[in-house]
DNA sequence: AAGCCGGGTGAAACGTGTTTCAATACGGCC
DNA sequence: GGCCGTATTGAAACACGTTTCACCCGGCTT
């Protein structure tokens, strides 16, 4: 997942990315980004399947970036829920800054292309491992990288959980369903009725 | 929500759903719904603002003819967790039936396309409303419709998790991440963590 | 050195969502 | 019946993702 980009299309990917900044999915104009990345519009497609192909790929980079400031400034907090809320709100102002680019890669994200299902099966792993991460309150390092935290049944459940009440919720914020704090808000207060389940059993009615 | 359509419209919409269910998202080719339909294209883009615009109008639909099955069959079971999974088995049945369709539809719905936020909150709202009335295992009808159950707070909360969780299961689903069996079996795993939790209080770490 | 080969290039072509426009049909009103 | 505003039509045009193709370049083999 962290291995290094061939340059050239490492360099597609950069470009993607500033024009999502800009201007959203629509105004990555495959054409657009070949020409500004120096690179026939071919190339572009030897190594990409398609434009969602590539924005996921900008995804996965996006992710990396993510998980290094996640490393410096791990979510800190005196519950599970303290950190969890820290973590997504760094995750929220992460996207904040850049609301184009977090619309554009959502969409091609959530775009349910078959082709990208590895990739989005990736994704989301690293998510969860930030996610039981925060969960603990301790990082698992290795080599710099975020390492396998060989989370317990329990905890991947919760990860589980949190991440598609996330992922949920930002599909809502992305079409400007609600607003980025209201999405704090709510996933602040999901995550505590998911974290209070846990280690409880399920009575009957 | 449920009023009503001109029949205009109602026919477009109709043919859409015929073409979903051959070839999915990408066989509804404009074109070809307007001529199927019988009307010209202009006329589909005067009642529908795009491809996403009108599916959507078919989730809305579709959306209306689960809500009679749930009123004719509503899910059994002596426990709320019983009651909601026999609620996703069924929306997991109808969309097995047709499973181009329900990527289709499930693709617009995830566009993030702005324009149609209040229609995926309409939806989302159906949605919950079902799912509260399985956690009750009692309905809220009114002229043959499903009315508004008046949930409480911690109801609403519940419905807006488990409505979270299997709507990104669902998009997981969709690219082919998972299984069906699989998506029901974690959908169940989920909805008996986050019942777990509700009327419990979050302790600290 | 000559030939081969895999990738890169530029440009054109294609399909489909979306827009535009002039001409026409329709429904209500005088 | 004639008129008017609005919806519908048919067809063309446009934009952009995607594919194709003929050609070129640089390195490797023999």
């Amino acid at each position: 997942m962290a291995e290094q980009m061939e340059p050239r299309a490492q360099r597609i990917v950069e470009t993607a990315v500033e024009l999502a900044e800009e201007g959203g999915f629509e105004a990555v104009r495959l054409r657009d980004v070949a020409s500004h990345a120096g690179v026939a519009l071919g190339t572009l497609y030897r190594r990409f399947d398609s434009k969602e192909d590539l924005l996921v790929a900008a995804l996965a980079m996006e992710t990396r970036n993510l998980e290094s400031r996640f490393i410096q400034r791990p979510p800190t907090g005196a519950t599970r829920l303290d950190r969890v809320s820290a973590y997504f709100a760094l995750v929220a102002r992460a996207m904040l800054r850049r609301p184009n680019l977090a619309r554009a890669l959502l969409k091609a994200g959530a775009s349910g292309d078959p082709g990208l299902s590895k990739k989005m099966a990736a994704y989301h792993e690293h998510i969860e491992r930030m996610i039981v991460m925060s969960l603990r309150g301790e990082l698992s390092v290795e080599a710099g990288q975020l390492a396998d935290p060989m989370a317990s049944p329990s905890e991947m459940r919760v990860a589980e959980a949190l991440n598609h009440i996330w992922f949920s919720l930002l599909v809502g914020w992305a079409s400007g369903l609600h607003s980025q704090p209201v999405l704090l808000e709510k996933m602040g207060s999901l995550a505590s009725l998911v974290l209070q389940g846990e280690g409880n059993e399920e009575r009957g009615d």
